[in-house]
DNA sequence: GAATCAATTCGAGAGTTATCGAAATGTCGA
DNA sequence: TCGACATTTCGATAACTCTCGAATTGATTC
């Protein structure tokens, strides 16, 4: 729907690829919610995607509050939705954390880019 | 006034502390905002502390309103502020991000932290 | 088709925040 | 002490967002 722009890539493999300013706003912004951030790690820490039910189970929250912050993750490009009949599963987006880890972390004058 | 806990590390150089929950959601908010993240990467990008004369002059912004940024990236931890007679400067602090960035990183499966 | 369950959308209330102009505070030099 | 300048605080407005219950859509089963 949005992003075509990822997985084309040759060989090293965990070369972040860079986000614009627009989506890491995004980013950020679904980042800094807390109970959206735990939901996030709720999906990272389950190695297999994450049913809506178990998501409910560990947040309380009403069902739809956290359709509103699933959206908001899948907005940001952070988790995939994949729906399947009257289920929906989540399973976090690999790449995209790393990238603004990244990014983050050039910022700092100890890791200059120069090298 | 309100940390303590820093640098009190033995010996690895480049181990980033740890962020605690609460930290975590004021540095991710303090880091939502575009003008703000703008407004770090100006101070991250100049090696000298920054006055705020010259941020005035990259951000398009009253000077209420950077005075209400600066508390707010200050409150969260990611810039110093020295207060000298008339003017102040502003200057990152070392290892906020990249600990951010670290604990981001971790959520990633790639990066199993079983080791 | 009707019932049931999962998930979304709608509408609304409450709370938060970004932004500014105006006023206040603090600092320096004359 | 006074005036000029830098920064903060105050007060207010507009915009945004979190949250929920109720209504809706969509899929499955009977």
């Amino acid at each position: 729907m949005a992003n075509s722009r990822q997985a084309v890539r040759g060989r090293e493999a965990a070369k972040p690829a860079r986000v614009s300013r627009a989506q890491r706003a995004l980013i950020l912004k679904a980042l800094a919610d807390p109970r959206r951030f735990e939901l996030l790690q709720q999906i990272a820490k389950a190695g297999c995607p994450l049913g809506c039910a178990q998501a409910r189970a560990a947040l309380p929250i009403s069902a739809a509050t956290l359709s509103h912050h699933i959206k908001e993750l899948e907005t940001a490009g952070l988790i995939d939705v994949r729906r399947e009949g009257k289920f929906h599963y989540l399973s976090l987006r690999v790449g995209v954390l790393a990238s603004l880890a990244a990014g983050l972390s050039a910022l700092e004058p100890a890791s200059a880019p120069g090298r």
